[in-house]
DNA sequence: ACAGAAATAAAAATGC
DNA sequence: GCATTTTTATTTCTGT
């Protein structure tokens, strides 16, 4: 592969990644925003990343990390009411 | 406003952060995706991401130099059709 | 007061901060030595991570911020099997 | 390992993080305690925070210092009986 | 696979 | 009280 078209490749492959990471920075800028609107209508910014938290959870409730959080719960006698 | 009403507000602005944030997820993982990409044809992905980190660098420095011309323009009341 | 005796009083006051950070950081320094030890016997530190996470909400269930992410999550319909 | 045993000792780690979790939060208690205090007899808190971080920077530096002198003096296979 | 480093996300604190 | 800035915590990545 010659210099230049490996230099071509690579400012391409470069360009890609700023593009994909502005866009990542623009959604992150949006859910920035989506709190800040909850926040002016009133709603509590924390508990809402925690019922996110919670519904991700319950999501992926069959994943193995989530099976370990169980077992442990259990084996300190914890009562999951949120059942993972 | 009646509880009803916040309810499903509440829930839209927590669908609106749950899509957000899976997009954002999904960006990442493309962005992953280029390194690997770009690994695999050969490059040094470390290398890519400081030549990355120095134009983002340079960017700033450039657009603080723009936001300190557009101030003296807009002092002298001077129209900027152009892009500096 | 005097410069002299203001000076004396900042170093005091400056070292009294550096002795308790210093301590901080030691403290902080042991309970990575915990997740440490931990790990080396097999468990699974982000697992522990959590269940400690989990029964700091309900050491504190009686917080207004529980009362208020359990009220979002009845909004939602959500079934909190672990009762906060 | 039987599960009791196992059981036991993940209760006993995690308590031991709980407790050292709650030391650090009462020396970060402290640690503002005595800000207050600074701050009420009339010194700047922003500044002090300053100096704290820069003392904080040289002490670094001096660490680094030693540890090269160490090493020479390693290299020399020189005892050294005192601080540098 | 792990340790260590870097980046990101979340929480806390200060100042207005 | 809100917004900004600092700290802290968690997650992710990379090299060994």
């Amino acid at each position: 592969m010659s210099d230049v078209i490996a230099a071509d490749q690579l400012r391409l492959l470069i360009e890609r990644v700023e593009r994909l990471e502005g866009e990542k920075q623009g959604i992150a800028d949006d859910i920035k925003d989506v709190f800040g609107e909850a926040k002016a209508t009133g709603f509590d910014v924390k508990a809402m990343r925690t019922i996110i938290a919670m519904r991700k959870l319950e999501k992926h409730k069959r994943d193995e990390q989530q099976a370990i959080v169980g077992t442990y719960a259990a084996a300190l006698g914890m009562q999951l009411a949120f059942d993972i």
